[in-house]
RNA sequence: GGGCUUAUGGUCUAGCUGGUUAUGACGUCGCCUUCACAUGGCGGAGGUCGCCGGUUCAAAUCCGGCUAAGCCCA
């Protein structure tokens, strides 16, 4: 082995290495346990940043956990490949729409686009260390995938669950194209506010007249309303004002006519109105903008449109039916004015959202769209996530609150060309539906002809489906697909459910939520057992990363400069659940932990000069502690593990590494091992802390620690990695011993601090007589006599001795113990507290004489409290001054229980 | 507007089934080349635990309100 630790090479090697083992393969010939991981398919629209690297790592560091717990565990490589941010990076890279080019053709595009980023990121994971299993990969655009996808389909239609329904989407006018919300963009533009009379139905008293906005002429009484969108009163829907206005009690629950059309509309309360806006009074229309989507779904009102998909009015507007939006609104004006409703007209900035590509002002326009029926299921989607673990819990209630508010059901069909498919073929008369055979798909019905020639029911022209799935359709049966259902029974009964379901908490209401939905209802059973909410990585100065703020961290330049391992560190310092800026520091921190972890088994193996694995002796008490303490953070580490909770779990082994096993227990052990005593023993416990430490580290640092494996551990051990060697276990319990260690290290640890204080080496020889202590630490420190004195270099007839030397201490105050007498006297302890405290003196004096104090001693206390010694019993705590009434030449050091004699010469 | 989360020395963080002296790391300051490691060791300074109120003998910890930030939704 090199002596130096080249991380860069090391890192390479093993990656490549690991490949051709094979242990990261999931064997389905083997009885293990499988312990399968839902891994979330990673979007194939750019490279990974620290945020997804962050993510996978955290997946990673279970997969590697639960492979040394002993499972068989099913950890795929994968891809999400479906979808319009694709089709848009498409569009824009070529500056194309997709309807300018063949369909097929500007899939492929699309594909050939994807396949180059998974390329990239299938790099990125081997970099990253990650162990992800090869075998078993699968990306979601492609004929296998999309078939499993598909074949979901027509089995929710046969139960019945799937309709076709109107749904308002976000449209462009000119494009004639329906968008995604991620497809409108918004720009300022200044437009004008008109304010216009709403008449009252119903005849209204003289006071009404005294408030703001609410006039009469002789057509009657009016509120003025102010809109944008004069052209849009065709369909006005409702009229709404703030419960807070003045005028609330009198307007609520009347009915206005709307001008020009005659059509009568009711006035509710509603806290979203904004008191300050024009008249602060508003008219809610289907729908004019994304705000008005909210409200048609709180008070359920109906879909009238009043604009068509080439951008012109619609048959409710009357006369300006056909016009274009902008000519109706301008010849709507007119006639307001005509008619004298038309208030005022005022400038107003505002901010619109308009199509990216041809910036005309986005429209609402009702489609004919495919759902998939949710609401019905609600409490099974509830039941099922009661069922599952949730790490961490609170996230669980996100879902339920998503779960509780849906008013809609899933729209599943979108008018986009890079997707799965929708399966089925429709009757161009009579609208007949008429769906793929399971055995033909996977099938793309805008080629492939329906599995009958007519519609069965009229004989008319079967038209294939041009509309594709929400990417979320694919998504959301990666559980179906990684267990084989509908491929493979027998796999399928094995896998499913699946053991965890790793994701980000952004996408709950999402991937979460439709994943349970749509597993349960094709199998009755939830699709995993666990949920684990992986935080957020926001860039360093904590806000979150976005291409367009030129922040986005990349993982590979981390990686170049600091390796991967060392980017886990900080992947490992990230807590489940919450948000965590992006820390270089912590990159540092791992590397430095790293050359520890090096540089103890190195010095390890250098110790331990056997050809044979050291094997179990009679173990000296300093390693019966160390062993007690290791076996103790075995435990701990375990059970944190468990949960998922990586960050404290590394905490933990770097806390013991670096300051019990390297700062103490080596520092002891090396002394006595140059000196060639208790070798056997402290051989042992080197070797079993050496690789116990390793096999902890193991899931946080694969490179580096199988790379110490393979040097020092492999040839007394038989696994091929460490990364399939078993995880470790409690070895030694021995709570005794764990005492008597403690004390010995605290001793060393304070004479140590004495030596530096004073500028000497650890190991520089100390002249020293004898340590005094009480009876309880001297016979636990007196087994561990001589490894003390090797380490610290003392005489070797230093003396252990039970008692005190030759000084004079003086009580110098004392304290009452709150939390002893708190719960003993409740509302009598304060002023217990306090008198005790104002008799000071008086108190010492007494336990100067007596030795001890009893109740009667304190006169507050006079009740019938038992008569016990107070500071024997820990009710008082009594402080100290040490006077050293020194020997000629020699003075004493006190620090805690002990006095150290030692010559007068040494310390100045 | 709603739901969830977070708030602890300059920065990050532990503690949060209540116990009075709040953990560790980074940074900072001082000392030490010491035979695995100066990418090390020892020590110091630095916090009224976001704000207000309540419960309690006792609150960083429990309860209520507020403020700020993040995510999701409306």
């Amino acid at each position: 082995m090199s002596t130096s630790y080249d991380q860069k090479a090391l890192e390479k090697k093993w990656q490549k290495k690991w490949q051709e083992m094979k242990i990261h393969h999931f064997d389905f010939n083997s009885d293990k346990k499988p312990y399968s991981i839902d891994v979330p398919p990673r979007y194939a629209s750019g490279p990974l940043h620290a945020g997804h690297a962050v993510h996978y790592t955290h997946i990673d560091f279970a997969a590697r956990y639960k492979r040394m717990k002993g499972y068989n565990v099913f950890f795929p490589l994968c891809f999400d490949v479906n979808g319009i941010p694709i089709e848009e990076r498409v569009e824009r890279q070529l500056n194309i729409t997709r309807k300018d080019i063949d369909r097929h053709k500007f899939t492929k595009l699309c594909s050939e686009f994807a396949e180059e980023n998974i390329k990239t990121m299938t790099e990125q994971f081997t970099m990253l260390g990650e162990s992800m299993d090869p075998t078993i990969y699968y990306q979601t655009n492609a004929e296998y995938y999309r078939r499993i996808t598909q074949i979901s389909f027509i089995e929710l239609y046969n139960k019945g669950y799937i309709y076709k329904g109107k749904f308002p989407v976000n449209w462009c006018p000119r494009c004639m194209t329906a968008m995604a919300d991620a497809e409108v963009t918004y720009t300022d533009r200044t437009t004008k506010l008109n304010t216009i009379k709403f008449y009252f139905k119903d005849e209204q008293p003289e006071q009404l007249l005294k408030y703001h906005s609410i006039g009469k002429d002789n057509k009657g009484t009016y509120v003025e309303i102010a809109t944008t969108r004069p052209e849009m009163l065709p369909s006005c829907q409702i009229v709404a004002v703030h419960p807070s206005d003045e005028r609330a009690p009198w307007l609520a629950d009347q009915t206005l006519i709307v001008p020009l059309f005659k059509k009568e509309v009711k006035i509710v309360e509603d806290d979203a109105v904004d008191p300050d806006f024009g008249s602060g009074v508003v008219m809610i229309c289907t729908i004019g903008d994304k705000e008005d989507l909210n409200w048609v779904f709180k008070y359920k009102l109906p879909l009238d449109m009043s604009i068509d998909e080439e951008g012109r009015m619609t048959e409710i507007c009357g006369k300006y039916q056909g016009m274009k939006i902008k000519d109706a609104r301008s010849s709507v004006i007119e006639d307001l004015q005509k008619k004298d409703i038309l208030i005022k007209q005022d400038a107003l900035e505002q901010n619109i959202g308009v199509c990216w590509r041809c910036k005309t002002p986005v429209e609402y326009i009702n489609t004919e769209q495919w759902f998939l029926k949710t609401i019905p299921f609600k409490k099974m989607v509830q039941n099922a996530s009661d069922s599952m673990s949730w790490y961490p819990k609170f996230m669980k209630i996100r879902l339920e609150e998503w779960v509780n508010s849906l008013q809609w059901d899933w729209v599943i069909s979108r008018q986009r060309y890079f997707a799965t498919p929708i399966p089925l073929w429709e009757c161009e008369k009579c609208q007949h539906v008429v769906l793929a055979r399971e055995e033909d798909c996977y099938v793309d019905p805008t080629v492939d002809n329906p599995p009958v020639e007519k519609c069965p029911k009229c004989g008319g022209k079967l038209i294939g489906c041009k509309d594709v799935f929400d990417t979320w359709m694919d998504s959301s049966i990666s559980p179906l697909y990684n267990t084989f259902w509908h491929r493979d029974d027998e796999k399928f009964k094995k896998l499913y459910p699946m053991s965890l379901r790793p994701q980000a908490h952004d996408i709950i209401r999402t991937w979460a939520f439709y994943t349970i939905l749509r597993c349960n209802l094709l199998t009755d059973e939830k699709p995993f057992e666990n949920i684990m909410m992986g935080g957020f990585i926001l860039s360093e100065d904590g806000t979150p990363m976005h291409a367009s703020l030129g922040n986005v961290i990349d993982p590979l330049k981390i990686i170049n400069e600091y390796g991967a391992d060392a980017f886990r560190c900080y992947a490992a310092s990230c807590a489940l659940g919450v948000d965590n800026a992006f820390r270089k520091k912590d990159v540092i921190r791992g590397n430095r932990l790293l050359r520890k972890i090096w540089n103890v088994e190195k010095f390890i193996s250098n110790i331990i000069k056997s050809d044979s694995k050291p094997e179990k002796t009679e173990l000296i008490d300093i390693d019966k502690w160390i062993l007690t303490k290791y076996s103790k953070l075995v435990k701990k580490c375990t059970e944190q593990m468990d949960v998922f909770d990586y960050s404290q779990a590394m905490k933990e082994v770097e806390y013991f590494l670096w300051h019990k096993l390297a700062d103490h227990y080596i520092e002891m052990a090396k002394s006595s091992i140059y000196n060639n005593e208790n070798v056997e023993s402290i051989n042992y416990t080197l070797y079993t802390l050496g690789l116990g430490i390793l096999k902890l580290f193991a899931p946080f640092f694969p490179h580096i620690t199988e790379e110490l494996y393979q040097e020092h551990f492999k040839q007394f051990e038989k696994d091929k990695s460490i990364h399939i060697a078993a995880w470790p276990r409690e070895i030694l319990v021995d709570e005794e011993a764990e005492n008597a260690g403690e004390i010995t290290k605290n001793y060393i640890a304070q004479v140590r601090s004495i030596k530096s204080e004073h500028g000497m080496a650890l190991n520089a020889p100390l002249k020293s007589y004898a340590t005094y202590s009480t009876l309880d630490k001297i016979s636990k420190m007196k087994g561990s006599s001589s490894i003390i004195k090797s380490t610290l270099n003392l005489p070797k007839n230093h003396k252990f001795v039970e008692g005190k030397p030759e000084i004079q201490e003086k009580i110098t105050g004392i304290a009452p113990v709150y939390s002893k007498i708190g719960p003993l006297f409740k509302n009598e302890s304060k002023k217990i507290n306090q008198w005790i405290k104002e008799h000071q003196n008086e108190l010492i004096k007494k336990i100067e004489d007596n030795g001890d104090i009893k109740w009667s001693d304190i006169s507050p206390a006079n009740s019938e409290k038992p008569e016990e010694m107070l500071v024997e019993n820990g009710f008082i705590q009594i402080k100290k001054e040490t006077k050293v009434k020194g020997k000629k030449d020699r003075s004493i050091l006190k620090f805690d229980d002990f006095y150290l004699e030692i010559s007068g010469d040494v310390i100045k």
